[in-house]
DNA sequence: GTAGCATTCAAACGCTCGTTTTACCTACGA
DNA sequence: TCGTAGGTAAAACGAGCGTTTGAATGCTAC
């Protein structure tokens, strides 16, 4: 038996996320999501009404969670004073590292988000701002205040940039291969150290 | 008429790159992309064989030259002593901003390229490394040689990590909109001058 | 025990998919 | 002028798609 212990939607959700990384959300089929979530083909649009809101479901569940997630690093790094770059940076990337690392397919969600760019579909766009404008807007404030010489504008772009970087890291978009005798965990934390690292010097440019 | 001056395979191609680049690739069926072409269904499969290999060949017609640009950018950069890291990386960013802006379906191709980044396909992984591999290795030799005092596996993190923030840049994914009042060209040639002074400073991080 | 409800199930719906077939057109060399 | 090869055309192929249906099942409250 294959994870009887969660419920219906759960599985569903599961097998949803690792689908649609795998081969897209056109790419991947009913038929092989809930063969794989091993419940019957009517069991999506009963429990989502259709595939076009399953993939909302998808992205809600994981979002929600990380957005907290971040918020609550970024609480965490302003009470102390002598928080600095880096230390912004790590609370914006390590919740997300975090959740590629999660048992139970958030290393596939990652790269679901990946998609979610590259499909650049403006309903999904406005979902992915409704759930993510407010948390980037906080991380701007910080960030301005701790590079004063930076214009807005400026400001805007720079983040952009590390948004990017950031995504395709975590996709694992990028040519470098993980050794042998480096744990999965191990390459992602180096990952996004070398990331904090960079972009704290991007940010830093004159 | 509708472009009935360029050759059936031409205006296959041009359609299936925007279609591609719109739909993605399983989103994308042939009946639109024939239709979009203005010739008939079946002229795909007796011209390219399959959908499967018309993908790449959307992919060969621009990669061949863009891959030749960024080599021809490179030798003019080396050849000036003073060629700086800002130097290395206009030659690496803006053969593919030009390709942006080509006129033709250029902007859709960069769309066309970041998808195939995020299908994780293994066959156009190859494909792609195939074509792209050697031109990597070239940048990665002349960015070497400017920051000797980086170790080897440090340059290729970074490195990676600037294709990733390139891609995403060039695919529009950002939140940073267009102002009106400012051209796609400018906004494109801005995006890539922030993008220079970022990843240069991120290069250089201690 | 049984009524009532939520859930699961097999089957089918109409439709679109990539691909193939077969006939037709058109130009050019013999 | 005819034969032939390269290209285009409409139509059909079987398979798979998202979704819907209606019956069968399990569970809870009376």
């Amino acid at each position: 038996m294959n994870s009887q212990h969660f419920s219906t939607k759960e599985r569903i959700l599961g097998a949803a996320e690792q689908l649609f990384a795998r081969l897209g959300f056109a790419g991947a089929s009913l038929r092989q999501v809930t063969a794989a979530a091993n419940v019957n083909l009517a069991a999506v649009n009963y429990h989502f009404g259709s595939k076009e809101n399953l993939i909302n479901e998808v992205f809600r569940r994981r979002l929600d969670e990380l957005n907290a997630h971040r918020l609550q690093a970024l609480e965490d790094a302003l009470k102390r004073p002598s928080a600095d770059l880096e230390d912004l940076l790590s609370a914006f990337i390590h919740p997300a590292l975090d959740l590629s690392l999660d048992r139970g397919g958030g290393g596939a969600f990652v790269r679901v988000l990946a998609r979610a760019y590259a499909e650049h579909n403006d309903a999904l766009r406005k979902f992915l701002s409704d759930n993510y404008g407010h948390v980037m807007k906080r991380f701007h404030a910080a960030f301005a205040q701790r590079l004063p010489d930076l214009d807005k504008e400026e400001l805007y772009w720079r983040l952009d940039i590390v948004a990017g970087a950031l995504t395709y890291a975590m996709a694992d978009f990028g040519v470098i291969k993980r050794k042998t005798g480096v744990t999965e965990q191990q390459h992602r934390e180096r990952s996004a150290e070398h990331l904090i690292r960079f972009a704290a010097a991007g940010l830093r440019a004159p």
